[in-house]
RNA sequence: UCCAGAAUAGCUCAAUGGUAGAGCAAUCGGCUGUUAACCGAUCGGUUGUAGGUUCGAGUCCUACUUCUGGAGCCA
């Protein structure tokens, strides 16, 4: 089909000025007077759309042009000229006009604020909304600066596997995948080896709660790398920030230790937030305007501003100092609750932090282990109003460290037989973080629900679509 | 999974235990430049589901379902 996108116009207004032009997009607004008729047309090429003016004058088709709704799919022909009222956007006198695809009397959106509650009922539709065009527009200008990021950085893209049969990294529950009959159930007694071993894969298998261990292997080839895909996460969580499917970037740098790692996670989170600010300055604006008051500003103080770098130590005695009432007792060993972090990061600093150095028995077992034989190398990145949206770590390197590790938390060595390798042969420093797309998405855009960033929301109960 | 709250027209919301309403949408008409256009009329309901209390329940009670907010777990 022979077209224009419409944001082509928009952006080089002069240069189209007088000519014929035919544009295709969908109706977001008709209104129509005697022998008049304005339909607001948008084809998701902007933000924005462009304003059609049908005059029964000059154009056959006013009759069927007034009649159309929100929704309507539509071809116009026509001039592009200066809008009647601001000399400075661009609109059609249309000439000749068609429909493509009619939105009858029940199509579902209307030309006025629709809770996001509501939308979620149709998300086949939701993307036609102002809200879901601007998100997966940040969402694309988003994926392509975290790329762009790293590519600059001389890091290699790799694709870790999504199905594996590793199930114990204590990242969290795990979906289980088989083509066993699910009717069948494992028999009394049965050990998992002897009942998988007719599956598949011959043994247990599942859906990728986190791509690290295998991107660590490829680290130690590649030296810089990092993951960026899919994870499945089959906890029982219901709240705004948990998806059973969400994206995940996993920089994964041999011979960086924790501070390497920080330096890497602070350019990296101001770079891409910088790059979508750029590239994106009306999706921005419009949710600054409507979900965030103060947004773009809260982002651009952020780029700016150096992140903090406290002690998990430190943490626990500002907290103890804090003189505040928290629901949760604080005690050196203790994970630092909801509460805890958002004093933290709310409170006391009113951005980014970076704590690290937390006590062994609250992090997993590859984590670098220190010398105080009581903390790892790890740091949380904690953002102000959505919490930890970083989690990483130096890597033990050292085989027995690691080994002795394992066994403390009853792991299976043999399962990890491969991973051990990457400490038995060439061993080196090395860190790496994981990120959640989806979470650094809400800070982004100010929107409240894990929900209303991805185009259809995997969560507990909810496969709809 | 735990705690709290909510569910009324297509959407957003009203309605002392006593005749279920409004705005928007839709439909029809009017209006020569509108910007979520405007003006007039019309249409629109098993009040989430199932029980119970009561002369009478949208309203009170019980259970269930779904959603929302918070917490846990986590990214």
């Amino acid at each position: 089909m022979k077209h224009i996108d419409i944001v082509k116009i928009l952006k080089d207004k002069d240069h189209f000025s007088g000519q014929q032009l035919t544009l295709c997009g969908w109706a977001r607004t008709v209104r129509s007077s005697k022998g008049i008729c304005f339909i607001e047309l948008n084809d998701g090429s902007a933000f924005r759309g462009i304003q059609l003016v049908i005059d029964e004058s000059t154009c056959p088709d006013y009759a069927l042009a007034s009649k159309q709704g929100v929704g309507a799919a539509l071809k116009a022909t026509g001039t592009v000229v200066s809008s009647y009222k601001n000399p400075e956007i661009p609109e059609i006198n249309v000439s000749s006009f068609e429909v493509l695809g009619e939105a009858p009397k029940d199509y579902p959106l209307q030309k006025k604020r629709h809770t996001l509650e509501f939308l979620r009922t149709i998300a086949h539709l939701r993307a036609r909304t102002n809200t879901f065009n601007a998100m997966f527009r940040i969402r694309s200008a988003l994926s392509i600066a975290i790329h762009r990021f790293f590519q600059e950085r001389g890091f290699t893209y790799v694709h870790t596997p999504i199905l594996t049969g590793s199930d114990c990294e204590g990242a969290g529950e795990m979906f289980r995948v088989t083509t066993l009959d699910p009717c069948k159930a494992k028999p009394a007694g049965m050990s998992d080896a002897e009942f998988y071993k007719d599956d598949f894969f011959g043994c247990k298998a599942g859906l990728t709660v986190s791509g690290q261990l295998e991107g660590e292997t490829l680290a130690m080839a590649l030296g810089k790398i990092y993951t960026f895909g899919p994870t499945f996460r089959a906890e029982n969580s219901n709240t705004a920030r948990h998806a059973a499917e969400f994206w995940q970037i996993e920089p994964e740098v041999a011979f960086a230790e924790l501070e390497d790692l920080i330096e890497l996670a602070e350019a990296m989170i101001k770079s891409i937030i910088s790059d979508v600010l750029d590239n994106c300055p009306e999706e921005m604006a419009f949710f600054d305007k409507h979900y965030d008051n103060g947004l773009v500003d809260k982002l651009r103080t952020l780029v700016q501003q150096d992140f903090v770098v406290l002690e998990y130590t430190e943490a626990i005695r500002i907290l103890q100092e804090s003189k505040v009432q928290f629901d949760y007792p604080v005690q050196w060993g203790c994970d630092l609750q909801t509460e805890h972090e958002r004093y933290i990061t709310e409170k006391v600093y009113n951005k980014p932090v970076f704590v690290i150095n937390y006590p062994a028995k609250i992090k997993s077992f590859y984590m670098k282990q220190n010398s105080d034989s009581k903390t790892v190398a790890a740091t949380d990145l904690l953002l102000p109003g959505v919490g930890e949206i970083i989690g990483g770590s130096q890597r033990e390197d050292n085989l027995e460290k690691l080994e002795r590790r394992m066994k403390e938390l009853n792991m299976e060595e043999e399962d990890y037989w491969w991973y051990l390798d990457l400490r038995r042969f060439g061993t080196a420093p090395h860190s790496g973080f994981g990120l959640g797309f989806e979470r650094l998405l809400l800070y982004i855009t100010g929107i409240g629900n894990i929900r209303d960033v991805a185009i259809f929301p995997r969560t507990k109960g909810n496969l709809q679509f």
